[in-house]
This record gives C-alpha cells, sequence and structure tokens, in this order.
DNA sequence: TATGAATGAGCATTCATTCAT
DNA sequence: CATGAATGAATGCTCATTCAT
C-alpha cells in the first residue's frame, strides 16, 4: 500500500501540475514555444526534464493546455472590471493601470502574443485563442464600452472595432515589455486611455 | 588572372554585402533571432550559405550589424517627416498611415522589435537600439512635437515623454502585424494619433 | 511484528517471484528484450516497477534468469511427448499440433527465438540456450526418433540432424506466429512433419 | 559554379543514397526498426548522423523506403527462378540453395521478417510488404509450382498455400539465420524441398 | 572563389534504475 | 516493505559553421 492517502497523492500530482505549469507559463511566455527550453521549464519548476513528462506529453501539449488555461483565466480576470468602482472610464483606467503595473498579471498577454506571432505555433493554440480569447473579451467588454459610449466618455467608434483596438494597443505594450528609452517609462495607463476617450477636438 | 578589376570587385563585394543585409532583414524581421536559419538568409539572397561566411562571421555579428544598419537608415527614414506637407499633426498623422500601410517599412521596426524582447539577443545590440536609436528618434522629432504642443494641437504631456509612448505604441502595432481577431482590422493611424492628441475632455 | 511467520513470508516471496516471471515471460517473448519496457512488465505481474528489482538485479538478468527456467520448463514439456499415444510418428504430430495451436505453449518457443536472434542479448543467454536447452532437447527426442527411424515412419539422415532440422523449423514457425499473407494460413503441423517423414520419392 | 558539374553530382548524390541503403538494409535486417540506431547505419555507411538526414527525413522514411526497394529488389531475385536449369523442382531446390547460402541475399528476407514481426513498424511498411512483395511472390511462383504439381514432382496442396508454406518456411529459416546447436547447421535447401515435394508414403 | 556536403553540439523525448516517502 | 516519483543516460533530429572540391 502507498504510504500516502490517495488524497494526497491526488493533490500533491495537481500542485506538481500547477508548478509546472506556472513555471511553463513564465518561460513561454518570456521566451516563446522555440525559444523555452524543457530544461529551462523543468528548473524554473524545480524539477527534472525527464518529470515533465508524466504530466504532458511533449513540449507542444504543455503549451496547448497553457493557452487554454489562459484564456480561461484572462476571461475570468477580465470579468472582474465590472466589479471595480466608478464609471466605465473608471473602471477600464484601473484595470489597465493594474494591468501595466503587476508584473505577474502580464505573463499570460505576453503568452498570447507570442501564441499570435511566433512561428511554428500549432494550429490549435491559434484556434483556440482566436475563438475562447479575443472574441470572448470583446464581448465580455462591449455592455462596459457600450455604456461608456452612451454617456459620452468613450469615443464614438463602431463599439467592437474601439474595443479591438485598446486591446490590440494594451497587449502590444504589455508584450513590449520593456521601455524603449531607458530615460522614459512605458505609456501608463492614461495615455491607453486616450485610445479608448477619443481624440481632443482640435 | 582576374577579368575585374580591383574596383570592380570592390563594387561587387559591397553589392553581395547589400544583398546579405536585405534578405537578413527580411528573414530576422518576420522570425526573429532565433527562427530565422542561416539557409533562410542564404535562399534569400540567392547565395549559397557558405558565401554567408565570408561577409560575416556568425549569425549573431549578422544581426548586429543588421541592427546598427537598421538605426541608421530609420534614423534618415524619420527625417522625412520634415519634409511632409501640412502641420505637425498631418506630417504625423501621413507619417504612421504610411508605415502602418506599407509592408516593406514595417521589416526595420520589426526587426528593432525583436532584438527589443527576443531573448538571447547579444547585449551589444540592445545597447545599440537605446542609444543610437530610440534616443535619436526622440532628437529627431522633439522640434516635430513642440510645434505641434505649440500650436495646440499636441497633448500638453513631458514632449520627450509623449514622443516615446507614441513610438512604443507604433512600434508594437507594428511587430503586432497581425490583428488579435479576424473580425476586426489593426487600429488605424487614426487610432494611433489619439495618443499624440490628448484625450478628448469628458 | 510481522503478522505472518518466517515460512509464510518466504512462500509470499516465492510466489512472486513466479508471478514476475511469468509476467516477464509473456512481455518479452512477444516483444523481446528491447521491446519490451520494466514497466510492461511490472503491470502484467500487478506489481510496481520498483518490486522487479527487489527479486532481479536488472531487466538483464531478469531475461537470463527466464531463459534458464525455459530452457527447464521445455525440458519438460518436451519429455511428455513420451506419454502420448500411437506411433513415434503419432506422437510427435500430436505434439507438434499442440504446440502450434495452444499459444500459451509458445512463450518459452518465442523468447527462445527472440534470444537466439535478437541484438545485444546477453551472451550468457544465448551460451545458455546452447548448452541446456537445444542439445539437451535432441537428446530427449533422440529415442523416438529412432524408433521412427526403425520402423522406416522418418527419413534416414543423421538423426541429430534431423532433430535439429524440425527443431529449427517449429521454432521458425513459432516465432514467426503471423501468416505471411492474409489469405493464406499459417504451415501447420502435417506440413512441419514432411520434414520428419522425409520426400516422397519422385 | 560549383566545381562539379551537375551531372557529376547527381551521379554523387544518387551513389550516397546508395551507400545509405545499402547500410541501413544490413542495419535494419540484423536489429529491426528499434534496435538499429541512426548511428550505427551512418557508421556502416562512413558518414555521420546528420547526413542521413539530407537523403532521408526521419529514421521511419528511411526504413519504408527500404522496405518498398527491397519488395521491388526481391521481385526481380525470384523472378530469377524461371532462367534456372532443370525441372520445376531443381529450380526451386538451386534456389533455395543460393538464398541459404548467400548471406547477402538474406539481408532482404530478414527486413521483410523484421517489417513482419516488430512493435511500431509503421503501417506503411507493412500494407506494403502484404500488398507488393508476398502476394507478388506467390504469384511470380505460381506457374513453377503448377508445373511442379502437373509432372507430380511437387505435393497436390492447394497450389497458393503450398506456396505460401514454403515461403514462410524459407522466410523463417533465414531470419533464424543462427543454427540452434553449434554442431548441427541450419536445415539445408533438401529438407526445406520436403515441404514441397509432399510426405514420403508411411 | 563559390558551393553545398559534412560535422557535431544542442534539445526533445524515453525508460531503466534508484530512492524518498 | 511497497510505491511510483525522480533522475539521467541514450537516441532521433536540427542547424550553425567549416571545409573539401
Amino acid at each position: 500500500m502507498s504510504p500516502l492517502s490517495e488524497e494526497q497523492l491526488m493533490k500533491r500530482q495537481e500542485a506538481r501540475r500547477r508548478q509546472i505549469l506556472e513555471a511553463a507559463l513564465k518561460v513561454f511566455a518570456v521566451r516563446g514555444l522555440r525559444g523555452a527550453k524543457m530544461s529551462m521549464i523543468a528548473d524554473e519548476a524545480k524539477l527534472s526534464a525527464g518529470q515533465l513528462y508524466r504530466f504532458f506529453e511533449s513540449k507542444e501539449e504543455l503549451f496547448v493546455t497553457l493557452i487554454r488555461q489562459v484564456a480561461q483565466d484572462t476571461t475570468r480576470e477580465i470579468a472582474m472590471i465590472h466589479d471595480l468602482p466608478g464609471s466605465p472610464y473608471d473602471k477600464l483606467r484601473a484595470f489597465t493601470a493594474t494591468i501595466l503595473e503587476d508584473k505577474s498579471t502580464q505573463y499570460p498577454f505576453k503568452l498570447i502574443q507570442h501564441a499570435n506571432t511566433d512561428e511554428d505555433v500549432p494550429a490549435e493554440a491559434k484556434q483556440l485563442l482566436h475563438q475562447f480569447s479575443v472574441k470572448r473579451y470583446i464581448e465580455q467588454l462591449l455592455p462596459l464600452f457600450e455604456e461608456g459610449q452612451r454617456i459620452g466618455d468613450f469615443a464614438q467608434d463602431d463599439t467592437r472595432r474601439l474595443i479591438s483596438a485598446f486591446l490590440t494597443m494594451l497587449s502590444a505594450l504589455i508584450t513590449l515589455n520593456m521601455p524603449l528609452d531607458d530615460d522614459h517609462p512605458l505609456p501608463n495607463a492614461d495615455m491607453l486611455m486616450r485610445i479608448v476617450a477619443g481624440p481632443r477636438s482640435r
């Protein structure tokens, strides 16, 4: 008989699995599918490379699993925007600021970027993202943006297109990750909100 | 023996070198440092793989050389903004639109993005970019932005910071290259100009 | 502490050991030395992989042990031929038919084939087989064949050579296991007996 | 320009390719698909492992290519039986003797055996063999056997089944390759012909 | 000098064997 | 003792770089 109860084993398995996914998220987010080495993920997760294969059949499966999870997580993350206080503008601004400031929040977005732009990303991963993340984000944010437009705080563009533009810029900004120039920080949430608010009339 | 004069030889050498750099630009821009294979660059340049090594010691040196050249080229490219017609806003908008529409103009920017975000990019390349390209861009655009701010068309942020933000977003947008969502196109020049124009007062 | 007496323990040990050998026989017979995975043997024996190593130092030792045991078992198996009814021809034919029809009887023969033909089989195993199994089989079958020859049912070849040829063909047939062609079954016992009976005079 | 003419290059390529196939035949025949290491094939062909991949995409493709070629070669080999002198029995006996004596003729047969019995052999290879080799062999030998039966030299079994049995035994014998016992050689052609001739009436 | 063939180091993956629990 | 998790050596395959021709 095993010295650990079935339940304990399951828990440990699950913990280990999460540990790997967390490590893989960091490494894949930073280095992309090709740049990430299984050994790096193993190191980051503090286990041997061989162990990874007890949980995931291949590097590719690990990547796709991560994409799947990230699609879920970010959906949940975005859902929380509605609970923030204030007007639609305030909510979106606060949400944006949080993402731009919190490094760990950025990993998922960076991973998504890599999945969208890297070569040799399995088609399944690209599919997953388009079907389950971006489109869903737009639908999630639709009420907020419509309200923002209704009360005149948001630009009067086509709503879905406005959301898409905003997400694109936010995503790009996160991926960029590094200020182009040491003396000047990355654009902040206020800068980004100009996209949404629309231009000052000149 | 040689049917070519010394001078002709030099010319051929130089042409060959430029040919390689041009090919490398395309391939590195699209696939990044790791994704680009020397064989792809050789194919694109219509040369044998061995020839690359007569001009560049290694893939890495080729990459760094390219970065160095691109830093120069883009400086020249940006300088041309001053010759465009109209107000500072008009000039910047036209410049932005051109870049977003013309694929070949995008290669240098994509390369710079890769250099900034990819792992394993030689520190020297990152240095080069920070020192000689972005800072220089900012100084180049400074008069234009100051004029734009003076006549009230541009937001009243710290000027250098405003330029930095604009360039970051432009750069990110170019690199992104792919719309996040099939149904919605990339943000266009007008969207991007909202960053510069500043927010509509709410 | 132990709820089992020394003797009971010994018994359990011995049972366990037999259980492993039985499982290993099946797996090695079907997949050969290299194709057999220790985990498959463990599964087949309904034990953990680690347990195998309490009884056998290595995969190789397990294999050699098995060969040793199989050499003994088959000797006993063959001895039973003498108890079959009828003439030497009848006995041999019945024996052959049984082997060709009964899958479980085939495991030992398949294992022997693998041991003889696979690369990387420890020299010790090959030795063992030659010394203790085939030679012994021949000696065991010698009286039967001599009697068969005496009464004119068997071909008048050198007796040992005739036995060797018959065993070789039988062994090969068992190992082959798969008909070369879907539409035609494997040669049966009667076909094989032609070797022993000798050719029809033409 | 290349220092070698196009034609010379092609020739060398082709020679190299044949060199690899020859080496692979030996190694795969002896060790099977799994047991054969690409490095062994490279060694046998006197080139580096990396080179193999300039000619064949993968170990599997190399294996399947070999199977395809062997299916052709053996068909040609067998066709030559009709040119041998004497009666059908004489022809078949001479053919059998040649195969059993000439080691190099045995590689293709051994390879076919491995392809038929090893685990993890690509389905395509198994298909190829059943479709293009065994069935074809039977059809090729059909006239010979029918003639042999007509003149009473061959047993009166179903002709195709008789051929199948003969081929199976021949194939098994070749694969076995090693005499079961040092003191007794492998069955020879005459032994094998007993299958075809049918049993001596007892 | 130009070619592309050859090498070999690097990485994904598998599995015998060990060992913490 | 029993388990199965962990390790690491081995092997298929890729690709930067070198070098014979």
